[in-house]
RNA sequence: GGGCGAUUAGCUCAGUCGGUUAGAGCGCGUCUCUGAUAAGGACGAGGUCCCUGGUUCGAAUCCAGGAUCGCCCA
């Protein structure tokens, strides 16, 4: 039996990880790591909850991982985290996706069709993907409780949002209003400012300039509007009252107009008339109205010029017309200058009804929707035959479209429930301050700056499908907030079973000789999401522990489209509640865009699926790449084959590391040793108390070195998940990887052959320990490699994350080994420069360098001489036979201390007689230099020794050292690299003979005398490399594998022993 | 129109406190190593650090203006 599971290097990720999943439900590994933690300290994390009446998409693999990985490492660093996971059910969306399966068109349908049964459908549909989500979720390693998730449509949940609500109303910010906003004529209901901002489009209108013809001169006033559907509820117009107004002429014809906009609204051939004067004057006046034929005459006491504090001279004519019912500016200013009444029912001029169409007082335009392309251009048309059309043009701005329908919103007056969140502004940013933003430009940025501007939030929605608004109210307009079920009870004598509608509509208060009837809206869904810190545990009607332990949240995670929305509501409603906010960390995420940076959506056939990435590449490569590959918040632009890079940098050379561990440690059978208990022993030999034949065996600087480089990583990967930055964390773990298998494995080759136990328990110790830095970020590899290198815990995410042992760390080795592949490198270029291949030995480099330097090389000498394949090394300290010193100034250093003098420093400096200079600096002596008659001292530190090579040398350099190679050969030099080729063919032919690596073999070689003769005199070399236990020489038979070495013809025979 | 962010090699991204020779990976070309590797290594080609000014001894980095893109708001 091995000792460890033998390991394919081409293992399937996809497959190992369905394997581990298999292994997690098995040991039930996401409960146990909770429950080990019982008692711990808490770390909070609040899950948004998504919709799941659609299929999940890469962009919810990416906060969820992200949801993922934080709870994952404060698990592994101590803390109990409970996650929660929930749903969120109501909406306009649903009710959405039912209306278009049942063929409706407008609202009045779902009435006709009735409530109930409508709702009874969104209710089946908003859990329609819930299994694939879940699905999803699992597959992905995204440990939540699915199990005890909240959903916003249970009772439950509706109760504790009506208690939020309550709260808010007691405090008095629940208020009815009156107001112009956002409209969606096809959903029939108001947007809230958050929704409007899902749903702005570019968009060309056209933009009309209106002739409006006063009654006392014979002039008109020139307006701009680009939305002609507003002028039938036109009823007066603004100016600025300290602008500047200008009259101009053309043919017979006077306009009036701001004098800052005169040439761009009228155009060339308008002269100007008279002098400027202020707006002021235009006030009162009165123009022909109204714009259209009303068959009721239209407004009464309209059609006059008032102020306007928003008119500007921006763009347009510095005169506004005013549509008070399609406009909160038009709105406030008209009922200001007393046009009309606001609290007055019926006084509101407002010839367009609910759904968008024109009502039976705009002549010739009953019935059609005023957004339509059509009714634009008849009523622009009807304009022009008039007279009253002055300009034309085509108008390109960003539109607001309803975020799920897509239709036009309209600005539209009605009355609504709003939340006064303006009146508790300061809390709001008070609270933001508390909160700790990644990336943090966002707080005070676009977040900070949406709190500065906030508005009243508008809160109600008459629709079917959501949280019933908990008001009821009399005929007499009094209002009562329900605030339970038990308050509903005393109030109604009845809860209905379902607090939807439409049941709670038929419950009626009688109080004080009143009927009171339910407010028919819902509330805005956000408020449902936002209100989950309470309503998840049903707060305040039970869980009383569970939800003191859990607010506020430590943690939570969205995409930057939540600013406005689930971040917004979190914070103003717990604000609300209790005064602060309800998250103290939070993480935005961007937006996924596909390979050329456009948007991934359904209609462009860009969507990168998520299981087509999990079945090609694996989860784990799916979340390395969203954590490493670059800040989440900037966006990721990817495609499948982006992911597999993922794959084929990561996780493949850590895999192949981790197979070749288990390979010679099977091979070899060797016992797994803790590499502490050998660092001990290493460190008692030292001081002289331990040794002997039974000692430990020792661990060489190699070890020691990556053991270092293992702490380093460990602390620099703690200190940035601290931080919540994954793509730090992971790219020093990926370098930490690649230190390994490429230089650790590399140069310890041999040692694994051989079975050496320090080397071993070394490989063992980085790769448990990696697999554990790596369990938060890509939890199905690193379980594997635990469990099969380790398995002390039945799964690494058991563990404590790993701690930085200072006794393992060694700061001046890890500096000393950078120094040493310095000159690895330098070496290997020379040889490349020399067309000199690594196979061919050669007797000599030589090095110049520093003492610091020289140290370090040597430490590791017998490394580089194997690494160069040279026989020796030779140190020089002069540059003479290679090159010479260059001096530069280190303007890091100096320039601080000269400043302006800076120019006069460095060409003093680069006046010193750089060999020289070198000498005494290495002497450790100073450099002197006079700058402005005074003598300055310049240290090592202050300048750089730059070599210059000579020509004709095979000298590569970096900084102050250098590394020549002396090419000359000898017989023996040529022998030996002969011998390394005929090594280099029996291995190849053992490949192709399809031996596993331990196998011994029977050599048979035959040919080419030189080479015969090189091998003679490599025997032992030869024998051992190939693991042959017998050569034969000449006498190659049948079944040979042909080679050619420099010409020179070789037939090789292996066989099996 | 306003706010926020971005702009660095063909592509994806680093670039610390402003420091003079701007890096990595991928891709491309040449070579090479292999007793783990469809891997690895070396070398090379590839840069108007978006533009223009300014501050500074010194700017990819700081400031101002502009351009383009994205998001948000109006």
């Amino acid at each position: 039996m091995p000792r460890y599971l033998p390991v394919d290097s081409r293992q399937s990720f996809p497959e190992l990880e369905q394997e581990i999943l298999e292994r997690w439900r098995e040991r039930d590994v996401f409960a146990e790591s909770v429950r080990r933690r019982e008692g711990a300290e808490p770390y909070v994390f609040y899950e948004g909850p998504p919709t799941a009446n659609g299929r999940p998409g890469s962009h919810h693999v990416l906060s969820r991982v992200f949801k993922d990985v934080f709870p994952r490492f404060r698990t592994m660093r101590g803390n109990l985290v409970h996650r929660k996971a929930g749903w969120d059910c109501h909406g306009l969306p649903v009710e959405l996706e039912i209306e278009k399966e049942l063929g409706f068109r407008h609202k009045g349908d779902i009435e006709e069709y009735g409530i109930a049964e409508f709702n009874a459908k969104c209710r089946e549909s908003v859990l329609r993907y819930i299994d694939e989500w879940n699905r999803l979720t699992e597959r992905i390693g995204f440990w939540i409780d699915t199990d005890d998730a909240y959903f916003t449509l249970d009772d439950d949940y509706v109760e504790s949002v009506w208690w939020t609500l309550k709260q808010v109303w007691d405090k008095g910010l629940l208020y009815e209003g009156h107001k112009v906003g956002p409209y969606c004529p096809r959903c029939g209901t108001g947007l809230s400012s958050h929704e409007v901002a899902l749903g702005y489009r570019d968009v060309v209108d056209p933009s009309i300039y209106v002739r409006f013809p006063l009654l006392d001169a014979d002039e008109a006033l020139v307006v701009w509007t680009t939305t002609p559907w507003t002028l039938p509820g036109n009823v007066a117009v603004a100016v600025a009252p300290e602008t500047e107004y200008v009259r101009a002429r053309r043919g017979g014809e006077t306009l009036v107009v701001a004098a800052a906009l005169r040439e761009r609204a009228l155009g060339e051939g308008w002269e100007q008339v008279g002098a400027p004067f202020k707006g002021a004057e235009l006030i009162g006046r009165r123009y022909r109205g109204p714009l259209f034929r009303l068959d009721d005459g239209g407004p009464r006491n309209a059609f006059q010029v008032i102020a306007g504090d928003f008119v500007t001279t921006d763009d347009g004519t510095g005169i506004v017309h005013l549509a008070p019912a399609y406009g909160e500016d038009d709105f406030d200013a008209a009922a200001k200058a007393g046009i009309f009444d606001p609290t007055a029912a019926g006084e509101l001029y407002n010839p367009v009804r609910r759904d968008g169409t024109f009502d039976g007082r705009v002549g010739g335009f009953e019935d059609r929707f005023v957004k339509d392309p059509d009714t634009t251009a008849a009523l622009i048309a009807d304009l022009d035959g008039r007279g009253l059309l002055l300009r034309e043009e085509a108008y390109e701005h960003s539109y607001p479209h309803c975020w799920r329908c897509d239709t036009p919103l309209l600005y539209y007056a009605k009355s609504s429930w709003y939340v006064r969140t303006t009146a508790i502004k300061d809390e709001l940013l008070a609270s933001n301050e508390a909160v700790t933003w990644y990336p943090e430009h966002i707080k005070h940025g676009r977040f900070g700056n949406w709190l500065e501007n906030n508005v009243d939030w508008a809160l109600s929605r008459e629709r079917y499908w959501g949280t019933p608004l908990p008001i009821w109210r009399a005929e007499d307009g009094e209002t009562i907030c329900v605030g339970s079920r038990a308050e509903l009870r005393e109030l109604a004598g009845a809860v209905p079973d379902d607090l939807h509608r439409p049941y709670v509509d038929d419950v009626v208060i009688e109080r004080d000789g009143k009927t009171f009837r339910r407010v028919p809206d819902l509330i805005d869904v956000w408020w449902d999401s936002g209100s989950m810190p309470f309503a998840q545990w049903h707060h305040p009607f039970e869980n009383g522990d569970r939800f003191a332990e859990s607010f506020p949240a430590d943690y939570i995670c969205e995409a930057l489209d939540q600013t406005r929305g689930w971040f917004y509501s979190l914070l103003a409603i717990s604000t609300m509640l209790t005064g602060r906010a309800s998250f103290e960390t939070v993480l935005c995420l961007g937006l996924i865009l596909d390979e050329d940076g456009q948007k991934m959506s359904k209609s462009r056939g860009n969507v990168v699926v998520p299981w087509d990435v999990i079945d090609t590449h694996g989860a784990d490569a799916f979340r390395w790449y969203y954590f490493t590959s670059k800040q989440p918040w900037d966006g990721y632009r990817f495609s499948l084959d982006t992911i597999g890079e993922s794959v084929r940098q990561f996780m493949k050379p850590l895999w192949n590391t981790y197979a070749l561990f288990v390979l010679y440690a099977n091979v070899n059978d060797v016992e797994p040793v803790a590499v502490r208990e050998l660092a001990a022993g290493d460190r008692a030999a030292d001081a002289g108390t331990a040794g002997g034949p039974d000692a430990a065996p020792a661990l060489t600087d190699l070890d020691r070195w990556i053991l270092s480089r293992l702490q380093a990583t460990a602390e620099v990967a703690t200190e940035r998940l601290n931080d919540y930055d994954t793509t730090s964390a992971g790219r020093a773990i990926a370098a930490f990887v690649d230190e390994l298998s490429n230089w650790y494995v590399r140069r310890s080759r041999r040692r694994f052959w051989d079975g050496d136990p320090a080397a071993f328990a070394t490989l063992r110790e980085c790769l448990v320990e990696v697999s554990k830095l790596l369990a938060p970020l890509t939890p199905f590899v690193a379980d594997a490699i635990y469990g099969n290198l380790d398995g002390g815990e039945p799964s690494v995410h058991l563990c404590d994350y790993p701690e930085p042992d200072p006794a393992l760390r060694d700061p001046a080795l890890e500096e000393q080994m950078a120094v040493v592949r310095d000159a690895v490198e330098l070496g290997r270029a020379a040889r490349a420069a020399a067309k000199a291949k690594v196979r061919q030995p050669l007797s000599e480099a030589v090095v110049v360098a520093a003492d610091r330097e020289r140290d370090a090389i040597g430490r590791f000498e017998a490394l580089v001489l194997d690494e160069l394949n040279v026989k020796r090394v030779r140190y020089v300290s002069q540059a003479d036979e290679l090159g010479r010193f260059e001096l530069k100034p280190n303007y890091r250093t100096l320039g601080p201390r000269f400043g302006k003098q800076m120019p006069q420093v460095a060409a003093a400096v680069a006046a010193l007689d750089a060999d020289r200079a070198a000498a005494t600096l290495r002497a450790g002596g100073e450099l002197h230099v006079a700058i402005d008659g005074r003598d300055h001292a310049l240290t090592a530190d202050d300048v750089a020794l730059a070599l210059q090579p000579l020509e004709g040398y095979e000298v590569e350099r970096s900084g102050t050292h250098a590394v020549a190679l002396n090419l000359e050969l000898d017989d023996e030099l040529r022998r030996e690299a002969l011998a390394r080729e005929v090594v280099h063919a029996v291995q190849n032919a053992r490949k192709a003979a399809g031996f596993e690596v331990q196998d011994r073999i029977a050599l048979t070689l035959a040919g080419d005398d030189a080479l015969l003769d090189a091998v003679r005199a490599h025997e032992a070399y030869v024998t051992g490399e190939t693991l042959a236990t017998s050569l034969e020489l000449g006498g190659a038979g049948g079944g040979a594998a042909a080679a050619e070495i420099e010409g020179r013809a070789l037939s090789i025979g292996v066989a099996r022993v």
